[in-house]
DNA sequence: TCATCTTCTGACTGATCGGTCATTTTTTGG
DNA sequence: CCAAAAAATGACCGATCAGTCAGAAGATGA
């Protein structure tokens, strides 16, 4: 009666189908007008439903659909973290390092959206008053921190990088990403001229020697602890 | 009949005390609940005034508000700059840039509503999709850019930084700053147990050295451009 | 003291929007 | 083809809140 595929029903794959198209409707215009700015109606509409349907693909309302975006965000960032430090050691710790910048470049270039989301709502979602997204935001955040910091931790560990406690540098690393790459991003979203450029190695490369060399011409006298 | 003292009589100056007060009451609210979730009620109510009087001394409402704190918190910024890198020259540039970095430290956490407002609102206001605002805060940070900018071009003149767009790394200079601190910031401000602790100098001394010599232990086999 | 001018006030308004649910439409399986 | 189940719908509700304004309160100065 049922041909499953994927161990799914044909009823439970269109049913994820809308929900993904729903989801995509609201990353779209959480990315360009915020969460708070985005309506249920508008999301309703891009997505071709009607505002009540939403509920039957998310009960918890705008909230759900909202953390249900970060919840792939952080995913795909924890897998990029892990993929680009997977083969350490069969290539320089600092062009390691490069690979994942790239990555994180080319991941938020493909993904304009979640960034932008990721840049608009982040800190304005984690400084909340309540207490339960601050605890989702804090798990997620320190989920990605962890998976990141430990193969920096394996590269103190090498002599790759100088001791410090690595979760520290991670995050440095990361804001470093995301202030290189908002740097770059078109002010004003509705003016369709300013295209998001697509991402080079070059940068990379550069943020790359900057976070691991300094930005200054000279080698420090002695380097501090 | 006008006792005048600073040019301004007693009428005008007790009208800048209520307008201050009226800022400060928003201040405090924009950084707990945030921009949107600040009421216009709860602000007069805080700076003991009826919600009408507010319009008198904001006819614009709470969007001059937000933007009037926005204006001191650019002044102030730029005004720290200049202050930190006068006296370049006189003392290794290495030292100049931990004195910018621990006056930064000191700035915000004397400020700590303003930092707040600005991790919280800045991104969301800059890539908001209403010109007049995006056009206000380009021209705000491009400002802060520009001065942090002027001492780092002659910096890299002196040979003391790697030639380039200065710009960029006032950016990441800016950027780091802004991360580290909100890194050591309380996640909740509703629970006080939680404090935000007082800045020290060896964490602008080792956020220096991090951003000027880098994170690697090893030197570069060649610096690149 | 009083007329006038300034400042203050908070009830009210209009608009917005998240969420609900009774009803309609579609799908399903016999 | 039909009855029952599932899905979709959008009018409606209640809450929120920025901004208004007519009148109250207070200051001024002659």
């Amino acid at each position: 009666m049922n041909p499953i595929e994927n161990g799914l029903s044909r009823r439970e794959r269109e049913r994820l189908d809308r929900q993904a198209a729903i989801l995509n409707a609201a990353k779209d215009l959480f990315a360009e007008k915020g969460y708070a700015g985005a309506t249920l109606e508008e999301i309703a509409a891009r997505a071709e439903f009607g505002k009540g349907t939403l509920y039957n693909y998310f009960p918890g309302g705008k909230e759900q659909m909202l953390l249900a975006i970060f919840d792939q965000l952080y995913d795909g960032l924890c897998e990029l973290i892990e993929a680009s430090f997977r083969n350490d050691n069969q290539e320089s710790f600092r062009d390691t390092v490069e690979t994942f910048v790239a990555n994180c470049f080319q991941f938020f270039y493909e993904r304009f959206n979640l960034f932008m989301i990721l840049v608009k709502e982040a800190e304005q979602l984690i400084f909340s008053d309540d207490a339960d997204r601050v605890a989702y935001f804090v798990r997620q955040q320190n989920r990605v921190l962890k998976t990141l910091a430990a193969p920096l931790r394996l590269a103190m560990n090498r002599g790759d990088l100088r001791e410090m406690p690595p979760e520290l540098f991670a995050n440095m690393l990361l804001v470093n990403i995301k202030g290189y790459q908002m740097r770059h991003c078109p002010r004003n979203l509705s003016k369709p001229s300013e295209l998001l450029q697509t991402p080079t190695r070059e940068q990379a490369a550069f943020l790359t020697d900057l976070v691991l060399y300094g930005a200054s011409s000279k080698y420090p006298v002695e380097v501090s602890k």
